[in-house]
RNA sequence: GGUGAGAUACUCAAGUGGCCAACGAGGGCAGACUGUAAAUCUGCUGGCUUUCGCCUUCGGAGGUUCGAAUCCUCCUCUCACCA
């Protein structure tokens, strides 16, 4: 691969770039004389579950891989005690010892699913942040101003409406930044949120006379399955790295056909040319976006578990939906004689109360062995049946 | 510390004595259409062994009243302005 193509894949999908002919350089340096440079990726240990959002970045790290990049990756168990304030308009809850370990060990399995083992060292900043002492510490806090840390949105806000500031937080950015000074970084990178920090990096840096000053390179932040929202736990529209390759297959297929060039870009490892021939190929309608779409459903499932396991989540998936076949690993009950439908329905999880059930049944969304359930006073006889509401939820039940 | 405004269901937001399980919007769920999509249209959206019925809900605790989300008292919290 030439030089340019390899800059091109790194170039690909990033928000901005702080210094791209520092990224060059470094690149060709590595494709000339062999060297190795660094990059530093800062976690906060806070949110023990990764979903496809934070690969983005992964993803771009595995590119840097490719071309020379060693990947620092730092886990901020000591900047967790403070917690980022990067888009929060409040101080946040600081968590514990075990905490921060429990969920820096969960990283570390998440994580080498997408990188190199060998190209990849691992840190936690409390190693040196402990060191630092008081003195480093004030030391550290005089290559700042308050009125520039002011300038922060989330800070101004803030300051603004009066909703309190821990001086702990402004610490936050210069110590994350530390970590670059430490370790030499080269490049680092980021979501487009994290700029400010990022560029602290690089002006601590130079502050310290490192001797260089790190190149940035910010990620756009992926968009969750309503294509609106970022991607995030607490919105509930997120892909978690560990859910099941059937959940993961059919969320992926649940995303809109716009929103899919977005994943595309963001998430698979084809090229932007060979996305761009997708793309023509579904504008001029030579391929049907449902393949498209279900290409990449298949290699972001195979990514996290295997390619088998993702084509079984494909079969499986394809039952359900296109043939409308019942799916064969549903949950069984056992219920007594005479059960009244809608308690059933909820006995069995597939309704939240019998209300809703009796809601659902006069919707006609609900059937008993495929046939539709009319009579919202029907109870059920002995005997063997498949209970269904909607669409995708199925349970299998034994009247006794 | 002072003054004023506010707290309503998942979220936003109406309602200021009975017609209120509470307008509307978003979200969610379901139906039609389809590619399990998206967009669109339609319905539903507190609970209850069963609905022309009963129970719980409008920041919390009391009170007035035949009757309160609505009035009164105290409390808690939020916001705005002033100091």
């Amino acid at each position: 691969m030439s030089i340019n193509e390899a800059l091109e894949e790194i170039k690909r999908a990033t928000a901005e770039i702080i210094g791209f002919e520092e990224i060059e350089k470094l690149v060709r340096r590595y494709y000339e004389k062999g060297e190795e440079y660094s990059v530093k990726l800062g976690l906060d240990p806070t949110a023990p579950d990764i979903h496809l959002g934070h690969t983005v970045i992964l993803q771009k790290l595995a590119t840097f891989q490719k071309h020379g990049g060693h990947i620092q990756l730092i886990i901020g168990d000591f900047t967790a005690q403070i917690g980022d304030p990067t888009g929060k308009s409040e101080t946040r809850k600081v968590l514990s010892k075990e905490e921060i370990e429990k969920n820096a060990k969960t990283y570390q399995e998440q994580i080498f699913k997408i990188l190199d083992p060998a190209k990849t060292t691992l840190y936690f900043n409390s190693s040196w942040l402990n060191e630092l002492g008081s003195q480093g510490l004030i030391a550290l806090a005089m290559n700042y101003n308050v009125a520039r840390m002011l300038e922060r949105d989330d800070f101004e806000k803030r300051y603004k409406s009066g909703t309190p500031i821990a001086i702990s937080e402004f610490l936050y950015p210069l110590l994350q930044g530390y970590d670059s000074v430490y370790l030499k970084s080269d490049i680092e990178i980021g979501g487009t949120d994290q700029k400010f920090n990022l560029h602290m990096g690089r002006h601590l840096q130079r502050a310290y006379g490192v001797g260089k000053e790190q190149a940035i390179l910010m990620m756009p932040i992926l968009e969750g399955l309503d294509g609106v929202a970022k991607m995030s736990k607490s919105l509930g529209n997120y892909i978690g790295v560990k859910e099941e390759p059937k959940e993961m297959f059919a969320k992926v297929m649940s995303i809109s056909d716009e929103l899919m060039w977005r994943y595309y870009e963001l998430l698979s490892s084809k090229s932007l040319k060979e996305i761009e021939e997708l793309k023509r190929g579904v504008e001029s309608g030579k391929l049907h976006p449902k393949k498209v779409k279900e290409d990449l459903a298949f290699e972001i499932t195979a990514r996290f578990h295997s390619k088998e396991e993702a084509q079984r989540a494909k079969e499986a998936f394809e039952k359900q939906f296109k043939k409308k076949e019942i799916p064969d690993d549903i949950k069984e009950y056992e219920l007594e004689d005479g059960v009244w439908i809608a308690k059933a329905l909820v006995e069995t999880n597939l309704e939240p109360s019998t209300s809703q059930a009796r809601r659902d049944i006069k919707q006609g969304a609900v059937r008993v062995n495929r046939e539709k359930v009319t009579n919202e006073q029907l109870k059920l006889e002995k005997g063997e049946y498949i209970l269904q509401v909607g669409k995708r939820k199925f349970a299998k039940v034994k009247v006794v």
